[in-house]
DNA sequence: GGTTCCAGACCGACTGGTCGGTATTAAAGG
DNA sequence: CCTTTAATACCGACCAGTCGGTCTGGAACC
């Protein structure tokens, strides 16, 4: 094999995404792409069929990261907590920590960007966003229908609604923070959505698990 | 004078807003719009002077409707009782209720279809949107610290953060809704705000008002 | 020599925006 | 009452520039 294009191929990635992300898809141009990235057009379509076929490129290596967030997230939740309540507790705090440690002026995620600009890109693509929140959606839902099993909560409440409920947080308060210029609005709204799960279930009336679990 | 315009000038911004909310503005050309309006080019250029100015002009259309919705429902909820809490509730129920009644397939705000191509708007344009959004924070912050108040909350609880999280609650569930095309996340989401803040002010501990309310 | 990577001139389609002109209306002047 | 006038509403051909995408060709590596 000739020498190896993948440095190109993620710089071309990189740039696009953060012109996506502040500007949106249509407006970022391949020609400002090449220029950020530091190539020439030719390189570009080397890489890319099509512009359509960056931006399914950049979702998807988007939602891989995304899932692996979740994953790791998780591992790290059920190695400090055997309870299922308390994982997600803690997994709603590691994300409120990493949303603290975001630098960036421009926090945003990739799937809004798209879902608001629908039209321009095809089912396929479209196809990774949803994949992507239902994975959260299920694997939070579990951990909090567990939750309901051994705490009963003070509310009638649906798991999986509840779990949808931390990505519409993530999704609402990326919008508010990007309108004020104001990362820390993130960790907040996480922030208030972990004490929602404190209060619903009442963290001392605990039903004691079928098996040992300690806590 | 000569015969009435205005009609002419709401449906090319009828039109601009529909197709902007799912294609978003780049992508939304002029002539997408006039074909959409039914009118032609020099008639566009007639009424607007730029592109830039249509995105204007819609988005405040956008913020004075919102900021009607919003004080109407605070109004209509002040009618309903005279506790701040309360009145919040049933703000959050009404909303719930309009929600409900979502026929469209694509729910979504232009406040974040804008925001996630703020390049592509001056100054003036984006603070529209900020303006809007401050409005439901100081409104819905000055009931809930009322709130506070009398209903000692069972967590410490910032009133502004908390108005900031309805706001974040439409908006993460609009994006939600929009990847599902699922409209009725926005009612559910909405009932499981209502929750906490029902759970965060324990309903029955309150605090008596200094003077004779009710409630 | 064959394959992959990169370069950049080039193409037709489409973009936002302009411009000269017509149609419609209401008020003013007789 | 009828005409004039002026202002606004509307039309569509046209323009310069940008768009995504193609193509030919050379450079680097096996």
């Amino acid at each position: 094999m000739p020498r190896d294009g993948r440095g190109t191929r993620t710089a071309i990635m990189d740039a696009a995404e953060t012109l996506i992300l502040d500007q949106g898809f249509a407006a970022t141009s391949v020609e400002r792409i090449i220029a950020a990235a530091g190539v020439t057009k030719g390189t570009f379509f080397h890489h890319f069929p099509s512009k359509a076929d960056l931006a399914r490129a950049i979702v998807e290596r988007y939602a891989e990261a995304d899932r692996a967030h979740l994953e790791d997230g998780l591992a790290r939740a059920e190695g400090l907590s055997r309870d299922p309540l308390q994982q997600v507790l803690i997994f709603v705090g590691l994300m409120r920590e990493q949303a603290l440690g975001l630098d960036a002026e421009h926090p945003g995620c990739l799937f809004a960007s798209y879902c608001y600009q629908a039209q321009l890109f095809d089912e396929g693509t479209l196809r990774v966003i949803t994949d992507a929140l239902d994975a959260w959606r299920r694997r939070l839902g579990a951990k909090l229908a567990e939750a309901v099993q051994r705490h009963p909560p003070r509310l009638p409440a649906d798991p999986d609604d509840l779990a949808d409920m931390l990505t519409v947080v993530f999704e609402g308060a990326f919008v508010l923070a990007r309108t004020r210029k104001e990362a820390a609005v993130v960790a907040t709204q996480l922030g208030l959505y972990r004490d929602y799960l404190d209060l619903l279930f009442g963290a001392r009336e605990a039903v004691p698990p079928t098996e040992g679990a300690r806590f």
